[in-house]
DNA sequence: TTAAGTGTATTGGTGGTATATAACACTATA
DNA sequence: TATAGTGTTATATACCACCAATACACTTAA
């Protein structure tokens, strides 16, 4: 599923990101266990110890708890959490540059607003 | 005027993205020199291979040209160039990516226009 | 108990970033 | 002709992020 790997970010991170979204999309459910270090190694020919990186991350935020020698499992409560942080992150740090880009290159609404349609 | 660097991009990417910056909103004329790299290096506290980096990249994309022993020039129609390129760039690969992401977390044009309603 | 399944600590290699230092080739100016 | 100013190159050094190979500690189930 994630056809390829974007050489400027670390693939832990990607990892990382790869498991907040499918939380958030319901893909992973709250209450089971994620796909094992080494399965994912195995599918996408990486070493267990870079998943292990990315779990580490989930770990540290809470999103994930460990049971020794059966693995980690999702937290609940955690999608809304991982919802109400993001949408808190976009608006304050994201979008404020993306804004100020945006008067930068002088786009009109037209400009933004075509792609989308397009996409429909 | 750059107070800090984002410790998580390189100097040279960044002095780089400054340079497009100053000649995108004007505050470098197109046929003027840069300034030299020894002076950014004194001013910046940077060995002057971080700069010459930067500046190498601008020559390599032809938004600058050595004259041997005196600078690098701005060239003309720069300014042009890189306001399209920057508007292509942004249109193609940003934005979707943006509007991706606010699909995703559900925010509505409130949450999106509050902010830019603030700062004005 | 044994085998297979969890996650992880250690170690080492590779590559990118930046520094320090020096030298080169060229141009403009006093 | 000196001198000081351009950008560039070379070498060595240091540091750190990324990732792989290996080995370890633990749990579960046959």
């Amino acid at each position: 599923m994630p056809t390829q790997w974007d050489p400027d970010t670390p693939i832990y991170i990607q990892l990382y990101q790869q498991v907040l979204s499918r939380i958030l999309d319901g893909y992973i459910i709250e209450g089971e266990a994620l796909p094992s270090v080494r399965k994912v190694a195995a599918e996408y020919q990486l070493n267990p110890i870079t998943i292990s990186k990315a779990y580490q991350m989930l770990q540290d935020e809470n999103i994930v708890e460990k049971q020794r020698g059966k693995g980690l499992f999702v937290n609940h409560g955690v999608q809304d959490i991982i919802l109400n942080r993001e949408r808190e992150s976009f608006l304050t740090s994201q979008w404020p540059k993306i804004v100020e880009q945006i008067n930068r290159l002088k786009l009109s609404t037209d400009d933004l607003l075509q792609p989308i349609e397009e996409a429909k």
